[in-house]
RNA sequence: CGGGGCGUAGCUCAGUUUGGUAGAGCGUUCGGUUCGGGACCGAAAGGUCGCACGUUCAAAUCGUGUCGCCCCGACCA
């Protein structure tokens, strides 16, 4: 390809519109334009780049016995009223209307419509195993999208559905994809961890995210740093508290029970103190010593929720123990009218109105804790909540877990806080589709079962913003070799120059019958404006042409990524870029 | 949906407070000089100032409405 012909214009300035690397790389290097909020043209650069992502992903599902097909964007809603998630989508799902009146969406995922096909398809056990996947454009209308494609409202998505008649058959599978995974990341050069997962409103349970690590990222992560574990901070076990197993923390308990004074607590006035750390100060102990109350809304009803002052609530297990659909903090009359104390002074002692009660379990192996006293300028101290909370209350792990911790797995190390890119997930999903759409087989004995299902999916488009987001610096992209869009450019330093321009135009010939992926810059451009759009678009190999080297019959080779630059005899060029080009395919081998 | 900010040339932005001929830099086109990390000189093209209505002799500027974009929050396979 030569530049002159190449459509993709760059620019030198920072769009405004875009916030991080990844998504004012991909405008500035002429690789992407935007259409509507959330809605992104992919031109030739940053297409092929997709295109070298979704070959890898191709090769790896095939790998596994995956086989591909092709699922329509366009879902009738009956397929979605079926599995109730027409209506759990909600605003998300973008939905049409055909001139007949009949309701359609455009699918934001295709659990239904596979699971509808394989349970026309499938019958007989004979037939299964089976492991279907698709690439293609999924929509979802976000609320605010935004980070370019890493959260956009179009994007491209593989997903791949297992189907399987036992359990062990899924965890087959599961193991598989997870495999596989690790392999397609790898390949596509990024830095990544996969994290045990919350499974979400899609159902199941057992999920693993795939994390691209980065500071851009939305998930918060952590992980071990003396054994493997590592999860979303969503889904992280908290242990009892520190370093020992909740029969001990049980028995302090019950000794401090013995030894209390009833109340044991007393009233102190903190005047306008509400926060956490202002009470703390206030009071001179340690946020540590005091027990946040916070009045949720489970489902629109009111419960406490009690954690350690330096902890939070981990909205997400709360909503698991208390088994409904959405929690939120409540807003701030409810407090008031559940307290009976403006907001910042919410204790578990002393309720204006008896609603259920939810402790974090590190709460409960406190003592002399400071709490809301449930009245204006009022917290108690001397708390211990095993004598003084009133009865009925519940113990469970609600908090969210932090760096520090001590590892929930192996009980030996401190966990390490993370930030990613989700860039893939797998999740076992079990019955619930096949269940609702009638996928079912008959077993050797004639009996008919619902099929069990997993299903996997990568964020294709996201991966390549994952991608720049590890792999940039102040210049521009360094694409990793694999899903370079191509892999060398080739830079006359002077194009009016005959020599250079002969020799430039003969390697690139050279590099082209020979395979290479080969950009020719043959604009007649300054050397700075080439040098600086070659940094920019990221190939990952630069063959310059100039008087200098052309003195000694040499062209200089230099690679994006490290700066490292190599002086090769004319005649040498194409065997050692091809050396170069392999090398780097070998490093994100698996 | 709540809070905040912004819509002026392809891009980045001034001009709006105090109404009076539409601006700069970069990019683009043409001519020339240049040519190893975003050159220089000269000439030029390019905008119904997001849109609508209103106020006014006069609106980019004031008012109302509307659409769009960005950020924070709620939400999120």
């Amino acid at each position: 390809m030569r530049m002159s012909q190449l459509f993709a214009t760059t620019l030198r300035e920072v769009p405004a519109e875009a916030e991080i690397a990844s998504h004012q790389l991909l405008l500035r290097a002429g690789m992407m334009r935007k259409a509507a909020g959330g809605i992104y043209v992919f031109l030739p650069l940053g297409l092929r780049v997709l295109h070298k992502i979704e070959t890898i992903v191709r090769e790896e599902m095939d790998r596994t016995g995956a086989q591909e097909l092709l699922l329509p964007i366009v879902q009738p809603a009956e397929l979605w009223q079926q599995t109730g998630r027409w209506d759990v989508y909600g605003e998300e799902m973008f939905r049409l209307q055909d001139r007949h009146g009949r309701s359609f969406c455009l699918g934001p995922t295709h659990e239904e419509i596979i699971t509808w096909l394989v349970a026309n398809e499938v019958q007989s056990y004979r037939q299964l195993p089976v492991v279907l996947y698709q690439i293609q454009n999924k929509y979802r209308d976000e609320i605010r999208p935004r980070f370019g494609p890493l959260r956009s409202r179009e994007f491209i998505m593989k997903d791949a559905y297992s189907f399987d008649r036992d359990a062990a058959g899924l965890d087959e599978n599961y193991r598989k994809m997870y495999e596989a995974y690790a392999r397609i990341f790898t390949r596509c050069g990024l830095s990544f961890r996969p994290v045990e997962a919350d499974s979400g409103a899609i159902g199941g349970k057992g999920s693993h995210e795939f994390m691209a690590l980065a500071d851009a990222g939305e998930a918060a992560i952590v992980y071990c740093d003396a054994c493997g574990y590592a999860a979303n901070v969503e889904q992280a076990e908290c242990l009892p508290p520190e370093g020992d197993g909740e029969a001990e923390a049980q028995d302090a308990g019950q000794a401090r029970a013995g030894e209390a004074s009833e109340p044991g607590w007393r009233r102190v006035e903190t005047p306008g103190q509400h926060t956490v750390e202002e009470v703390a100060r206030f009071l001179h102990v340690q946020p540590r010593n005091l027990i946040k109350t916070m009045i949720y809304l489970a489902d629109g009803q009111p419960v406490a929720v009690l954690v350690r002052g330096d902890h939070d609530v981990n909205e997400i297990k709360l909503g698991h123990v208390l088994d409904v659909r959405h929690v939120f903090l409540a807003d701030a009359e409810t407090t008031e009218r559940v307290t009976g104390a403006p907001v910042g002074f919410a204790g578990p002692i002393g309720l204006a109105q008896p609603v259920p009660m939810w402790v974090d379990q590190a709460v409960m192996a406190m003592k002399e804790a400071v709490t809301g006293g449930n009245a204006k300028d009022t917290h108690l101290v001397g708390v211990d909540p095993t004598v003084h909370f009133p009865a009925g209350y519940k113990v469970a792990d609600l908090r969210l877990a932090q760096p520090g911790d001590l590892c929930p797995r192996c009980r030996r190390g401190r966990l390490q806080a993370a930030r990613g890119i989700e860039v893939g997930q797998v999740f076992k999903l079990g019955t619930k589709y096949s269940e609702a759409l009638g996928a079912m087989y008959l077993d050797e004995n004639g009996r008919s079962h619902p099929i069990i299902m997993g299903c996997y999916g990568i964020g294709v488009s996201r991966t390549m913003a994952a991608i720049i987001e590890q792999c940039h610096d102040e210049h521009g992209i360094a694409w990793p070799m694999t899903v370079a869009p191509y892999q060398v450019i080739v830079v006359p330093v002077n194009a009016a120059e005959a020599p250079q321009w002969e020799a430039a135009t003969q390697v690139y010939g050279q590099l082209q019958a020979a395979g290479v992926e080969v950009v020719l810059d043959d604009r007649s451009e300054r050397p700075g404006v080439k040098f600086k759009d070659a940094d920019l678009m990221g190939f990952p190999l630069r063959v310059t042409i100039g008087p200098r080297g052309l003195k000694e019959g040499k062209a200089e080779l230099r690679w994006r990524a490290s700066g490292q630059e190599e002086a090769v005899p004319l005649d040498q060029v194409v065997s050692r870029v091809q050396q170069a080009i392999a090398d780097e395919l070998q490093r994100y081998t698996p």
